[in-house]
RNA sequence: GGUCCCAUCGUCUAGAGGCCCAGGACGUGGCCCUCUCAAGGCUAAAACACGGGUUCGACUCCCGUUGGGACCGCCA
């Protein structure tokens, strides 16, 4: 029975790298039919905050990672910690050091400056005495000899010296653990069967493969992701944009779309490009997972975007824009749009709107009252040359009582052939008329939405800023 | 500085010794479609880091060089 976890601490919002985690363990669990648990990492309560833990939450929740345990929180869990500790400090395991912070900071800076490894020098692990008025911290004894070898199911088999390795502390002078030890300590105790992680974490590895034996469990198997890059090739981090997964959902982006993003960076299926989560889960496996670190790229994710709108259906788009359409003010505070309009409406600027944001302010010229020109159109298309036949079709348009864009279609037909123009001499004026632009969809499928009566006033204000312009 | 990881178009990647004078996708240019803009279709430019082996034959295996990254905390 597979059992994966995602392990984040509450320091930050949850972040791409994370997310892709999250991912990576979800659907890992899911293909095996598992179970994935959600684990808070607090241990540091100087740095983790309740409001990232929601946050997190919030985040995988949006990204619909549904957990099957958890979330469990290592602060409520400290005398579990404690009680291993005790195990090891009376086997012998570990011992007390009583090196205070500032020393060992030196000695780090002075070893770093010599050219040597900042490695802790073991001076206390010989001590037979306690050292009465000083709280100690406690280390955990690592061997000094042999060799350590990780079969990770990404990297392979990678073997570490054990004289690299560094005595770490396994709890804090003030009785809080580390990292470390909890997550070994947890791994145990919920019945960790893989551990997936950021590759950052593989030199930790020999030294809690250390820890599990030294408490006398089974080691699990481990599986080290590759990092996610920034375009400068460091680490994605804050300098690089937009990192929090709620900001793409600000963006407009749909959770399906980033999803599929994030799988694809570091995965892939053959050719493959978009996937179902359906598909994700029953196509996932680690030897499609590449070894090397991945450059993020907002541009491709964009794309990826767009064709998760085109391939919504307008329902499901009506649903998720409202908030944005309050948000970009194409709606008052308070108002309400027909939910079958709204979908028509969406289904013309659906293929051209990348994100939610586009979508929402491409709704803008069929909702509000009125158009603002764009200068240059105006001037290009409502002129004395187009006048006439905006009279015209105004004209036309009032008589027929079957406002569909057939119909419409067939109004335009009989003026331009009337006057042995083509469409565009006609189209072009009707739709800055209508949209203020240059651009929008098909114009029978502009007018049909807009409606009789705004198609009629926007004609009307076309042809009244014409014949006032000297 | 030490340890470890990594190395195919600008970017994400396919490629498990002959299928590759390297395929797909994003982005970029061109063409088609067309009432505009998109979407869609077609198309072009664009890569096996370098040097040694192994082999009849290396993008693929081995070694080295170079380059990049991560970690070396009483952070996780």
């Amino acid at each position: 029975m597979v059992r994966v976890r995602f392990a984040p601490s509450p320091t930050g919002h949850l972040h791409i790298g994370g997310a892709r985690t999250a991912l990576f363990n979800w659907l890992y669990a899911k293909h095996n039919k598992g179970t994935f648990i959600l684990r808070i990492e607090d241990t540091d309560r100087t740095r983790s905050t309740e409001e990232y833990i929601d946050a997190i939450i919030e985040g995988m929740k949006w990204l619909d990672l549904d957990w099957d345990e958890g979330p469990y929180r290592q602060t409520d869990r400290f005398d579990v910690y404690r009680r291993y500790t005790e195990k090891l400090l009376n086997e012998g395991k570990a011992y007390y050091c009583y090196c205070l912070p500032e020393e060992l900071e030196q000695r780090r800076q002075e070893a770093l400056v010599q050219g040597k490894s900042p490695k802790y020098d073991g001076r206390c692990r010989n001590l037979q005495d306690p050292i009465p008025g000083k709280n100690p911290a406690v280390r955990f004894r690592m061997p000094r000899e042999g060799e350590t070898a990780v079969n990770d199911l990404i990297k392979g088999k990678t073997v570490f010296d054990n004289a690299y390795l560094d005595d770490l502390i396994i709890m804090r002078s003030d009785g809080t653990p580390t990292y470390n030890f909890t997550v070994v300590v947890d791994d145990v105790d919920m019945n960790i069967t893989h551990v997936i992680r950021g590759d950052d974490h593989l030199n930790n590895t020999p030294k809690q493969i250390h820890i599990y034996n030294a408490l006398g469990y089974e080691v699990p198997l481990f599986a080290h992701l590759p990092m996610i890059l920034g375009a400068d090739k460091t680490r994605l981090s804050k300098r690089h944009g937009a990192v929090s997964v709620m900001a793409y959902k600000e963006m407009g982006y749909l959770p399906d779309a980033l999803v599929n993003y994030l799988v694809r960076l570091g995965w892939s299926y053959g050719d493959q490009e978009i996937f179902t989560r359906d598909e994700l889960i029953q196509y996932f496996s680690f030897d499609k997972v590449g070894k090397s670190a991945a450059v993020f790229n907002p541009e491709k994710l964009l794309w990826l975007n767009s064709q998760y709108i085109i391939n919504s259906s307008a329902e499901e788009l009506a649903e998720m824009v409202v908030p944005f359409l309050s948000k970009e003010k194409v709606i008052s505070e308070g108002q309400t749009l027909d939910k079958e309009w709204l979908s028509k409406a969406i289904d013309t600027q659906k293929e051209r709107s990348r994100t939610l944001i586009e979508l929402a302010n491409s709704l803008r010229y069929y909702i509000s009252e009125d158009v603002e020109y764009n200068e240059k159109a105006k001037i290009k298309f409502l002129n004395e040359k187009s006048l006439p036949y905006l009279i015209e079709l105004k004209d036309s348009l009032v008589s027929i009582s079957d406002f569909s864009a057939l119909e419409i279609e067939k109004v335009f037909t009989s003026i331009i052939e009337k006057h042995g123009i083509k469409l565009g001499n006609l189209a072009q004026p009707v739709r800055v008329a209508m949209t203020g632009k240059t651009e929008s969809p098909g114009i029978f499928e502009v007018i049909k939405i807009a409606g009789k009566e705004k198609t009629l006033k926007r004609l009307e204000k076309a042809i009244k800023t014409i014949e006032i312009k000297p």
